[in-house]
RNA sequence: GCUCCGUUGGUGUAGUCCGGCCAAUCAUUUCGGCCUUUCGAGCCGAUGACCUGGGUUCAAAUCCCAGACGGAGCACCA
């Protein structure tokens, strides 16, 4: 029993254990965006494997917002609740929200020790001539300076007593390390733009990324990092920083980039940003964006984003996530719910002859006839898909209505028992009374799509989900009257 | 140019550290069959992979060397 129990549980997990983990009383880690914008579908894996992690372990992990460049890539003041929300739609919570820009003091503080230490030194080369001289493993005048001219330059880019460019802080790394990247590099620098957020305006003396972070996550008491291979590099150059301050450095984790398939747009945020700004797409949500807000809209649900995401695993190589497992994912948790209904694309009308029932009543869900049944007038004509429009002299079954025969332009009524179907001659397609409908307008990633629905779905209200027979599921999303449906999946 | 990292079917992944039980796991996709008054699901089945070349070994996906291909860093971005 015990050894069923443990096949169960491994088959679960189909991340890796994380490194050393048994070393640590508790797992901790960070989830650690920059809020320059809302989240795209690959952002979705830091949360989803971060969050997994904390489940399976019972741990912690905060969401930190490393909001340190009020330029560049300046933060966006919608995106720290629009991430938020995002990272419930995924299904978690963080245990503690931090923002890099309250803690500037603390990252002063730190700069402070670290040239104490004689880790430190402030530069005013410019960018090219540092790099010159970095290149040829060369060492800068600066490099020499009197620890208390160090703490007075400090001071004085603290004050903002320098514009952009004029002065930096280095980490005394070592200037001639094998690897050009790993050596003496920025760990404060003057930004002239003030921070968005209004408690971060004053601030002129901004720490980068390696800095920041890497204090943060010691006095977080981080103990995994998870991130991407983007920052490998990182690691090595915080442990310098470590090392003057004696601290152990967290097991760090690398992974790829993701790419998928199915979009046009590039997965970017800057790329959609710049599309939604011109128009091109309306909004972070369009069916055609590859964002978080867009599936959302479409009726997924953000678990079987999270699972799909899971699945990728944490390899360092670049992977390509297929739309398809989201999908399959996320069929798995809606299908038992959700309702059958008609809608046809692009209708064209045909006329009913012959007597056929005045109603159709095919059930909510195939699985459980005990939901009920529709109710579907046929009256004298009913719209179907012009590719399920039959040969002459052929037949057709139309789903819940009975069997009718194609033939001089109108569909006559046989009274055909189902064993037509049964035995393979007559295909079942779905309809919609050419009288009583509803008209819809399907948007999909290909464009709008539009059609009539059966009568039956002025009964949803927007969120609700309908898996339109034959055609795939979609979430209503009803505007003043004007019945629209997002697209999901087939 | 310098420095890192990676490469298992269409896609993702397990196995690589500690060579044999791997003619290679699981998921997804695709294609068949059963079932079904749709699609999907379910059940059954099929196709499909260890980057290349050397070496070590009784034995290599696994260890060693070389190469090819791919990715990342060398920012006063994150």
């Amino acid at each position: 029993m015990a050894d069923i129990e443990a096949e169960d549980e491994a088959d679960d997990q189909s991340l890796p254990a994380l490194p050393n983990a048994d070393a640590y009383e508790e797992i901790r880690m960070r989830c650690a965006p920059n809020p320059n914008g809302p989240w795209h579908i690959g952002h979705a894996r830091m949360p989803a494997v971060i969050g997994t992690y904390r489940d399976r372990y019972d741990g912690w992990f905060c969401v930190r917002f490393d909001d340190t460049d009020p330029e560049t890539k300046r933060p966006d003041l919608d995106a720290y609740g629009a991430i938020l929300e995002d990272l419930e739609y995924l299904g978690f919570e963080a245990d503690e929200v931090y923002t890099a820009s309250d803690r500037l003091e603390t990252y002063y503080e730190h700069a402070r020790r670290l040239i104490d230490a004689g880790g430190a030194y402030t530069c005013s080369c410019s960018g090219e001539d540092f790099s010159e001289l970095k290149n040829a493993g060369e060492a800068c005048p600066h490099r020499q300076k009197p620890v208390e001219t160090v703490h007075e330059e400090f001071d004085d880019m603290i004050a903002g007593d320098y514009d952009s460019g004029e002065m930096v802080l280095r980490v005394k790394t070592d200037i001639d390390h094998k690897n050009p990247a790993l050596r003496d590099w920025v760990a404060f620098r003057m930004v002239d733009t003030p921070h968005p957020r209004e408690q971060a305006a004053d601030y002129r003396c901004w720490p980068m990324l390696d800095f920041q972070s890497g204090i943060d996550d010691q006095l977080l008491d981080v103990t995994h990092i998870i991130r991407g291979i983007d920052l490998q590099d990182s690691a090595k150059r915080q442990r310098f920083v470590y090392d003057y301050f004696d601290w152990e450095y967290p097991e760090v984790l690398h992974w790829g980039h993701v790419q998928l398939d199915e979009y046009d747009v590039k997965m970017s945020t800057s790329t959609l940003k710049a599309l939604v700004d011109d128009g091109e797409l309306d909004g972070w949500d369009d069916p055609r964006a590859p964002t978080l807000e867009s599936l959302r809209r479409r009726g997924i649900n953000g678990e079987a984003i999270t699972k799909a995401m899971v699945e990728l695993g944490t390899s360092t190589s670049d992977v390509d996530l297929a739309m398809s497992s989201i999908y399959a994912a996320n069929r798995d948790l809606i299908d038992e719910e959700t309702d059958r209904r008609f809608f046809v694309r692009d209708g064209v009308e045909v006329g009913l002859g012959g007597s056929p029932p005045a109603e159709a009543n095919p059930p909510l869900h195939p699985n459980h006839v005990d939901r009920g049944v529709r109710k579907i007038p046929a009256g004298d004509a009913v719209f179907l898909e012009p590719e399920d429009l039959p040969g002459r002299e052929e037949k057709i079954w139309l789903k819940g209505l009975g069997c009718f025969l194609y033939t001089r332009d109108v569909l006559q009524y046989t009274g055909d028992p189902i064993d037509v179907v049964r035995d393979g001659d007559v295909d079942v397609i779905h309809w919609v009374p050419a009288e009583e409908n509803v008209p819809l307008t399907l948007r999909t990633m290909d464009g709008d799509v539009a059609g009539w629905a059966e009568p039956g779905v002025v009964a949803y209200e927007s969120d609700d989900i309908v898996q339109f027979e034959r055609v795939g599921f979609a979430r209503l999303d009803i505007v003043d009257d004007e019945a629209v449906a997002y697209y999901s999946h087939p």
